[in-house]
DNA sequence: GGACAAAGGGAAGTAAACCG
DNA sequence: CGGTTTACTTCCCTTTGTCC
């Protein structure tokens, strides 16, 4: 990308470095990237509409993970499929929106009129940030004020703090001339304070030597009547309307932005709770879906909450973090019959197909003890719905009975664990492992029981594949990627 | 034809969960 | 508690399509 080509002089220290180290096209990665990299034909790039849309999104779900942005795409899709647009995925939507953000900064600085789009950018990513759209509280002095303003008694009022006005005094600070500060006390209310012009006032009172006496004496008289007509004039009744008037207005505007404000926040949870609902019923689709498939693969499922309330469960937050990965996580299922790797597909009425399935469990005399023994020893946790049980029970197997980290008969293996093939994420990673077919399935502990048999090397592409069969009865040091285990980045 | 855009993917780093 | 593993993210590169 032409940005990246730009990024390579960017800042970025260290890790750069690094990475730079690795980045250098290697000999696999262009043998690999001969074979379908590259960006897809018939791709169009975005229209003005498709931008704004997305910005839009952007600035309704707020993403601020992956989490987030595939709500967006979700609904950036939607949206697409209803208007004739191109479909685009997670990683490009965020490198686009990015990109907009990024001109819209440019613009930002520079001359001209800012776009709708760069204006909407800015504003989804003030929302993101969580910062809110109220105008900057402008303390600064008026531009057409004289420099010899008058003594004014003035309440002045920025941005609706009317009522935080406790103190207002007159002030002949010299170095504050002609400027209005407003300052903030210890108990958290402001003071203004308005400095004004006045040659004799501004410095200290010396005392004064005879000859000058007299003169002195009618300078002051005159800056004292001048005072007192200034103050005169402040105090008076038309002034005092007219103040009364000004800090009216002022607090119907404060009161309107304070309204405006509350509706926006309001807008911002309805619409958040939305995108949640909508996760959430998307989700239960997925689930449902996984359980049709495993109906379809002669397996049988049920729903299990009943058997699983006596083995300790994990932490309150490790299962809402396990939730939140097996949410996210994107199967791809090996087919056996088709001999080729399938996606997820949806089910047309779940609650039908399953019904049989659990008439056929219900009448098999399994004991419940049987049960909870066999899903414990197979998930070696408690985890809620759904639970696959399979007959006969599955040996024990746990996290650590991987191919790639200690024994593991592979006999057991091929018997009961269909291996399907799984990118790591949706997240643009690029790990690629082996993992059993229970994996399919969303774990509560979301780390997924009898995963990753080995992983392949990124070298490797899929053609180097051996036979998955073979792939599990092979011990793992004879594998031809090694233990199969991840570094873990060298540096923890 | 060249510049740019879009997309796929590799490598590395990090946080957190899990287990013995 | 330390090692292992997974999920996630960022940076960077390459390939290929689109546009001017």
């Amino acid at each position: 990308m032409a940005d990246n080509k730009e990024n390579t002089s960017g800042p970025s220290t260290a890790k750069r470095a690094k990475t730079s180290k690795a980045a250098p096209p290697s000999a696999a990665s262009k043998k690999a990237s001969g074979s379908g990299h590259g960006r897809v034909a018939g791709s169009q790039n975005y229209s003005e509409s498709e931008l704004m849309q997305l910005v839009k999104l952007a600035r309704s779900v707020r993403p601020i993970s992956m989490t987030g942005w595939s709500k967006v795409h979700q609904l950036y899709n939607a949206w697409a499929e209803d208007n004739n647009f191109s479909l685009r995925d997670v990683k490009p939507l965020k490198a686009r929106y990015d990109k907009v953000h990024g001109d819209a900064l440019v613009k930002l600085t520079g001359a001209g009129e800012m776009p709708e789009l760069y204006r909407l950018a800015l504003d989804a990513e003030d929302a993101i940030q969580g910062r809110t759209h109220m105008g900057v509280l402008d303390d600064e002095p008026a531009d057409n004020e004289p420099a010899d303003v008058k003594p004014v008694i003035k309440a002045e009022n920025p941005a609706g703090l009317q009522k935080h006005i406790s103190v207002i005094s007159i002030s002949s600070d010299d170095d504050e001339s002609g400027s209005a500060k407003v300052k903030k006390e210890r108990d958290g209310q402001y003071m203004v304070v308005k400095a004004y012009h006045s040659g004799a006032a501004s410095t200290p009172p010396k005392k004064p030597s005879s000859s000058a006496k007299a003169s002195s004496a009618r300078s002051g008289v005159q800056d004292t009547r001048s005072l007192a007509l200034s103050l005169t004039t402040a105090l008076s009744p038309a002034a005092h309307e007219q103040r009364d008037a000004a800090r009216f207005q002022s607090q119907l505007a404060a009161g309107e932005i304070a309204a405006l404000r509350e509706e926006n926040s309001r807008l911002h949870d309805r619409d958040h709770e939305r995108v949640e609902v909508i996760s959430r019923l998307e989700r239960d689709k997925e689930i449902l879906s996984m359980q049709l498939d495993f109906v379809k693969s002669g397996h049988n499922v049920f729903d299990s909450n009943m058997h699983l309330s006596s083995t300790p469960g994990p932490s309150g937050h490790d299962q809402a973090r396990g939730r939140r990965k097996s949410m996210e996580r994107a199967e791809i299922a090996w087919d056996n019959d088709t001999d080729d790797w399938q996606m997820p597909h949806e089910p047309d009425d779940v609650s039908e197909l399953l019904a049989p399935e659990r008439d056929m469990f219900e009448d098999r005399s399994i004991k419940q003890e049987q049960i909870e023994t066999d899903t414990v020893n197979a998930y070696d946790r408690p985890f809620a719905n759904p639970v696959v049980h399979r007959e006969p029970s599955p040996p024990a197997y746990n996290h650590h009975d991987r191919i790639g980290a200690t024994v593991h008969p592979p006999e057991l293996v091929t018997q009961h664990a269909t291996p399907f093939l799984r990118t790591d994420n949706v997240a643009g990673s690029s790990k690629i492992g082996l993992y059993s077919r229970k994996q399919t399935l969303p774990m509560q502990d979301g780390r997924g029981f009898g995963e990753a048999a080995a992983f392949l090397t990124p070298s490797r592409s899929l053609n180097n594949l051996p036979p998955l069969t073979n792939v599990f009865k092979t011990p793992v040091n004879d594998m031809p990627w090694g233990s199969g285990t991840q570094a873990q980045g060298g540096s923890q």
